[in-house]
Formats: C-alpha cells, structure tokens, sequence
DNA sequence: ACAAAAGTGTTGTCCATACACCCATGG
DNA sequence: CCATGGGTGTATGGACAACACTTTTGT
C-alpha cells in the first residue's frame, strides 16, 4: 500500500485490546458466575472475570473462545459480544481498551482441574465479590443484556444440561428474571411453541413422582427463531 | 507502577481504534443514512459512514460524539454503542479495530454547510449505495438492533422534531418495520402509554383536516421506561 | 359535494393469569 | 395414607386486529 497512507494512519494512538468474559453456569444451587483470583499485577490476588489480550491477526470472537478453551478447556461454546469499555482510566496501568463477552458453560461439562489451576471458582450469582477495574459495570451489563435478549431467544437453554425438565427450566427463569412464575401457565407457555421433544425417560432427583426428561429441538427452533418472541412475562 | 507490570503489558500488541458512526436521519422521505464520501486513502472518494480514530486520553463515547460533532455541529445526539468489528482483514491498511455506534438525527436541526464540506449526503435507507470496508455490515447490525431495541424504549422519538403528529409517528414506524399498520390501533396503542402530551396546534401539511401536534412527556416516559414494552405489533 | 386524511367506536379472538384440581410415589 | 412436587383443566380479563364509521376542510 502507498506510503501516504501508511503515514495517515500512523498520526493516531495506538490501544491494548482486552477481552474479558463473562461466564455464566447453572446449577440446583441457581445461576453463577465463573471468576478467576488474578495471579498477576495490577490487583493479583483479587478476584476478576477471565480475560486476555487480542492477539497478532486474531479478531475478537477468537481471542474469546481461546481464553474460554484455555480457562475451561471447552471449544463450543455459546459466545457472544456484549459491549467495549474504553474509559481512559479503567486500567490503572495505562489505556486499555476492553471488549467484554458473555458465555454459557453447562458447569458439568467442563474441565474442573484446569480451572483449578487457574484459580477459579463459581459463584452464586448474588454473592459475588468484589471484582477488579469496571468488571462489576460488565456482569451488570451481561445480566441486563441476558435478561433483555431472553425475550427472543432462549439462550438460557445453553445453560442446562441436554436432558432436562420442565421445572428446570422455569427454575432458570426464575434466577434469571428474579421471579417466581405460575408453573401451569409457565409449562403451557413452553410447550406451545413447539421446540421441546419429550422423552421416555423420568428425572426423579427432586420429586417422588418424577418429571418428564426434554430434549430442546435445535431444527425446529432454527426455522422459528425469527419469528416470535419466546419469553415475556 | 512498577515496571514488571509495565513489562506484563509491553508483551502484547498495540492497534489502532477506530470509531464509526450508522447516522440516522427521518423525514417525510423517509428513514434516512448520512454517508460520507471518503476524501483520504484508503477507498479515498467512496461512500462510508462517518469515522475516525480515538484519540489520546478519550474514551470511545466522546470518540463517537467528537466526531458527530465535527460532521453535523450537533452536540446533543442520541448515541449509543452498537458493535465492535475487529477482523484483522477489515481494513485492507493494517488491523484496525473499529466500535460501531448508532445516532439519531434530526435533519432539519443539523448544520446543512458543515456536512457539505464534508462530502456527505443523506440517503433513503433503502437507496445505500455501496459502502467500504464492513461499513455494509454496521449498517445492517444498526437496524437490526434498532428494531429490536424499539420494542422496549421508543428511540424513535429522537427521530421526530419536538412537535410532531401521531400520522407522523405512524410513519415512522412503518420505515423502521417496513410495514403497514392499522391507523385507529396504531393511535389506540400510542395513546394508552400515556408518554405523549397534547397541544392546542394542528399540522396541515399532510391533510386538509390537519392533524394535532403532540409533545413527548420525557418525565413520565422516564418513570415508566422500565416497565412497559413499547412496541410489538 | 366530495375526496382524503384524521380520528372514534364496536366486536370477536387470542392469550396471559389465576387458581382449582388430579396424579404418582417414597416414606 | 399423606406430603410433595409434577402435571392438567377451566374461567376471566385485557390486549389487539379488523373494520365500519364519523369529522373536518380545501378545492
């Protein structure tokens, strides 16, 4: 390329870029969060949302799931971008400018010693300590977006393991809406749309009775995701 | 600081960061984008959005207004963070990182001579023409996250001149959706959210009969915003 | 007086809520 | 046999789409 242009963009600052990840899980305990005690400065020793640095070519959705694989040893994983914090000030080190994403983990799936090697550890939801920089602002920010974008999709199913319940389910809108639901309607409401297989098979954990297994059906809800808004009330 | 953590830092790359502007503009042509020619290499003399770089010591919200500002003269615009694109390959130049934003215009407040100097022009949103880089794709995520994010805070407004009729609004709503809607339910739903006050004052422009003009009631919209779901017919 | 946009009224349908009730089973 | 969570049935009210209707006024 000219040299003209190559001199244009040198006029401009040049950033660290960070990506934070907002880890979300479930559990019979209720919605958590995976944080990481830093073992690094600035703030080692408090705790943090994992993070890391953009690499040499990479974009951000890569530097994402490299340190979600690196931190959980998962590949596939729900991902998506939620917002960039570019406060001068956020970093006390120096100006860097920060994308944070939010993820869904099935907590059972992943790999419990490599998190213990980094650190790690999940909490509940409303327990969570203080964190370091503007990582508070983020998992509000997560949360609002989760509870806002709920609404049209079912992201929440990444959340639960492939073989759940009904009252699973609600149990996870629940914690994520802060709110306790009518299970009649909240059953009815679910299985009008039409996406959730019933299996032959019974979870009797939490009832003498036991309740009816599902399975989410991932074709069909890739042919109505556009066209209803699957939770409000 | 001490220097190991400087060290720590200094071990990853620098990027530029850029910031790009989705303008939106209405009137009674319609929904409306305001587009630059570009007057500097690369794709210099191509249509894109409005950008530049963040500078030394800013974050990237005053970014986005500094150079709104620059482009229209107008420093109180509706302006919200949309999305950031960080392929290595977006820019043909070097990696540069670049966080979308979205704004709100209304045309006829805007500095008509500052814009001409820039090159730019207002078109119909479905008369773009073709644009650089990924600025395609920012536009297309501009309106999509408009349309979702309408349903629950009427953005719109910004859009509308203080005064404004409910025919008007009306045909707002049907450029963002593309859509017809029912004339006496379209006002019955407006109505009943209880946000717009009336005036003593008719607009003639559109109708012999004239149509009365309407304020918005920013106090009572800010009690209920959080409420109520706006939009979703 | 009539065309055309502004604005009102009426009705049937759908669907969210509330809540009463039945089911299955381990202790 | 009963407590407990799982699951079904039904009545009610409110929201909304469809559409018929009235109002106003410049030409």
């Amino acid at each position: 390329m000219a040299t003209a242009t190559k001199k244009y963009y040198s006029l401009h600052n040049k950033y660290h870029l960070a990506v934070d990840c907002v880890i979300f899980g479930f559990d019979k305990q209720g919605l958590k969060l995976l944080l990481i005690q830093r073992n690094f400065e600035p703030e080692k020793g408090k705790w943090s949302l994992m993070g890391g640095f953009l690499g040499n070519q990479e974009n951000l959705d890569n530097a994402a799931k490299r340190i979600l694989k690196a931190l959980t040893g998962l590949s596939h994983v729900y991902l998506e971008q939620l917002y960039t914090f570019s406060d001068p000030q956020r970093d006390p080190g120096e100006h860097v400018v920060s994308t944070a994403y939010y993820a869904f983990i099935r907590i059972k799936d992943f790999d419990a010693e490599l998190t213990e090697r980094h650190g790690a550890r999940w909490f509940e939801i409303n327990k969570i300590p203080p964190l370091i920089f503007d990582h508070q602002k983020m998992v509000k920010k997560a949360l609002d977006t989760i509870r806002q974008k709920n609404r049209f999709l079912p992201i929440g199913i990444e959340l639960l393991p492939e073989k759940f319940t009904i009252p699973d389910l609600q149990h996870l809108y629940e914690e994520i809406y802060e709110k306790k639901y009518d299970n009649a309607n909240f059953r009815k409401k679910v299985m009008s749309m039409g996406i959730l297989k019933k299996l032959n098979e019974k979870n009797r954990e939490n009832s003498k009775k036991g309740a009816y297994l599902y399975e989410f059906d991932r074709t069909r809800f890739s042919i109505l995701k556009n066209d209803f808004m699957w939770f409000q009330m």
